[in-house]
DNA sequence: GTCTATAGGCTGATAGAC
DNA sequence: GTCTATCAGCCTATAGAC
């Protein structure tokens, strides 16, 4: 019974050059470390997921710890570009906004499902490893939006709400849904309730109408389009 | 240099009784838990910053895990217990709603500064090992919120929003802050940059004005009060 | 009730054969 | 580049003296 298994890796025929191993690992790490955490999982468990062997995250990557930057990191920078791309458009301030919230809310569902769980961990262990690489990419974020809704404060679109707190509620409401989803999936499943946990496209038309309705200044509540 | 270490315990002359020892237990593990937490934290370290035995947490507790579930749960209980007191209140359900986030961000940043990260940490984990007893606490909220927010919609006062969306974005907006306020404030302070984080007062405002306007139904931005 | 001492398991990292 | 084998370190939990 023990004789010739044969080895995990070759079914599919997998491709098993150095840069294969190196995405294997990236791959396997951004599942594993988004479920459980960093601390959450044992090195094997991420070596035996991804077909190799423990050794190799050492010498690919240079330890544990290094692996995870560098998904977490790859994964963030995408983020960012395509928030700064819409933060630079030149339309009214509330359709950007708009936009902006749709963009994300499209990115981290079907790109980056576990984007918000991961940084959202890593800022709830108090930044304590948190390199200075990676800790400009959310202030990059916050300029972005904090650009929009200033602009649109200064056009008379919106109320003379503060840009800083405008970005971290809705920042803050967005994250935390997107985090939190497999939580209340895993909930109504496990008490077998046959009511199924919100839509995220719902959510997203949800936060776009609140701070449509909650940021506009008097009279404006209804869009004006180009 | 090791005789006689004047042990920790007695300063300020402790009481030492098994009473003492359990609330000393309590207190160090809702700390570091809400810090670190909880694979963060080794027995060893709140066993050292209660000033008693690692041994002890097995003896009063049964081990570290349920030394963590009294620790949430008890804490869970309390901020439960003051949401649906307010839920009953006959008055207009804009104003039940704003003084339920005035409510909720005093408890947690005065009672409780390390709730929101415990309980965000606990669900990140995929609650995975959340036990029956404590899930059904942030359910009681749930329906805290919805009720009101149902109320409102049912009165005129409120847009036909969806309350179960309404309540994860209020709920979200909050938890996210508080659970980052600490992270916020220690960027600042490593980078040494000369702004202060965003104070919690005023994102209680801010967050009670953003729905009071965005849940409003037309014309109705203004609040009457009684 | 509280302590010390220790058992027993799991972790991340590496040395060295191939 | 990839593997096997192994290390030292840390963890939780418990046995047993006081």
């Amino acid at each position: 019974m023990t004789v010739s298994v044969p080895p995990i890796r070759s079914r599919r025929a997998r491709r098993r050059d150095a840069a294969g191993t190196r995405e294997a690992l990236l791959a396997a790490g951004t599942e594993l470390f988004a479920e459980r955490g960093y601390e959450g999982v044992p090195v094997s468990a991420i070596a035996q997921k991804a077909g190799v062997n423990k050794a190799m995250i050492n010498y690919h990557f240079g330890g544990k710890r290094k692996l995870y930057l560098a998904i977490v990191s790859a994964t963030f920078s995408e983020i960012v570009t395509s928030v700064e791309r819409l933060a630079d458009s030149p339309r009214p301030a509330p359709d950007v906004l708009r936009e902006l919230i749709a963009v994300v809310g499209e990115t981290v569902t079907q790109h980056h499902p576990h984007f918000c769980t991961m940084m959202l961990r890593e800022v709830l262990s108090g930044g304590k490893h948190v390199e200075r690489e990676l800790i400009d990419k959310p202030v990059r974020i916050l300029s972005a939006v904090q650009g929009i809704v200033a602009r649109g404060v200064r056009e008379g679109a919106f109320r003379p709400v503060d840009p800083l707190l405008t970005h971290l509620s809705l920042v803050g409401s967005l994250v935390f849904f997107f985090a939190t989803q497999r939580f209340r999936e895993r909930v109504l499943a496990d008490r077998r309730i046959a009511m199924k946990a919100p839509d995220a496209a719902a959510y997203v038309k949800h936060i776009q109408d609140l701070l449509a309705h909650g940021l506009a200044a008097h009279g404006a509540s209804r869009r004006r389009r180009a």
